[in-house]
DNA sequence: GACACGTTTGGACCGGCGGTCCAATACTCG
DNA sequence: CGAGTATTGGACCGCCGGTCCAAACGTGTC
């Protein structure tokens, strides 16, 4: 006979395990992620997970998916890609280090459920074959790679000093091109810009070049 | 009087401590870099290369600058846009950690090489304020994600045989959104597809909807 | 009711990591 | 040629992820 309910009533479970590695990851980040810390966390010796988890890695990847588990959009396809981008992009503010986590293996749980979030929309735009996978890389390429530099960006940069002179020098750099004022202008923009909505400018970029090309 | 020569003949340099790490990175990948690696490989102790480098981040961003050091773009700004792309996405094809590292920390020297060059493109394809700022961060984003997407992936599966197994579970995936043969004909050819072709797929959809919305 | 047996636990242990420190070295300059 | 300094390199530190196994624990049996 195969037992499946745990032996002790005080039982780890993988679920607990990973909710410990969530709390963990908001408070110290991804630096201060140790299997030492979960461990302590839990009240429990370092070897007594390993029935649990395989390894950090996988730590890692499950709780990134837990984080983005509630994703969903239906209704008009565009608005949905929208509300599914927003959602991941919000995810990443509460939760940095899932910008880091999400680049580092796309064949991870949570990588999956944003290819299928955005491919049920491209489908329902009506997108079939080539046009359908190359738009749902583009988007998801897009997506995970604004999520990663917003996410870092915050991680290096807290206070807005070091981001503040690295936007200048950006800034610098363009306007160098020419002497126009409109140049300086835009780059500029760059020092003041809500991260947020030009992630969604983004997203409408992508939207219109698909809409165009189709 | 301020001395700048070195005070051996045999000195050590940043920039050759830069090649070797490059080497090593190509040669045994981001976990075969470590300075006990780069120092055997140049032949002296620990401590040396600190005098010439801070610590092990920044000898990353170093390398990575390294390698896409060469990139550049003129005459036609749509043109020149694809083949800084397409550079990136080569130098990422032979140097696979460097995907990660760009995504890693937005500040950093190659990622600002990035943003200028893309910059110039878009400002000579005549945008400005808002349009161009919003535009440089989607286009920076996509090829960000894009290139961490493909390092990792030939990183995590440089055999085809967990790459086609997750392929047909995402095809499965989107096939369930119905039954029409034309949505698991898009599915499969995820299967199929050539990384590079798909990533300048991307790059085009984002210039149509650059042209679109302008 | 007690006992035997498989499951789960937790702490000792290992090799290796990044970074620091400082005596010894190898050079330049007066 | 000697003084003084920039550079070197190996010992050392604390910490990490992962392994291992004796002890603790529940469960099912008789």
């Amino acid at each position: 006979m195969i037992r499946m309910t745990s032996r002790r009533s005080d039982a780890l479970s993988r679920e607990r395990i990973v909710d410990a590695t969530i709390e963990i990851l908001d408070a110290a980040g991804e630096d201060g992620l140790t299997l030492r810390a979960v461990t302590a966390h839990l009240a429990t010796g370092r070897g007594a997970i390993y029935h649990h988890v395989a390894n950090k890695d996988e730590l890692l990847a499950a709780a990134a998916d837990g984080v983005l588990a509630g994703l969903a959009g239906d209704g008009d396809p565009r608005e949905s890609i929208r509300a599914l981008a927003l959602g991941i992009f919000d995810a990443i503010d509460r939760h940095p280090w899932v910008g880091a986590q999400l680049s580092r293996d796309p064949f991870q749980p949570a990588v999956r459920r944003i290819w299928t979030g955005i491919g049920a929309s491209l489908h329902r735009l009506g997108l079939t074959g080539k046009a359908r996978s190359d738009a749902g890389s583009a988007l998801v390429n897009y997506v995970l790679g604004a999520a990663a530099q917003h996410a870092s960006g915050a991680r290096q940069a807290p206070d807005d000093a070091a981001r503040r002179a690295y936007l200048d020098a950006l800034a610098a750099d363009w306007a160098e091109q020419d002497d126009d004022p409109l140049a300086r202008e835009s780059a500029a923009l760059l020092r003041e810009h809500d991260d947020r909505a030009q992630f969604l400018a983004g997203v409408d970029i992508f939207l219109a070049g698909i809409s165009s090309l189709n």
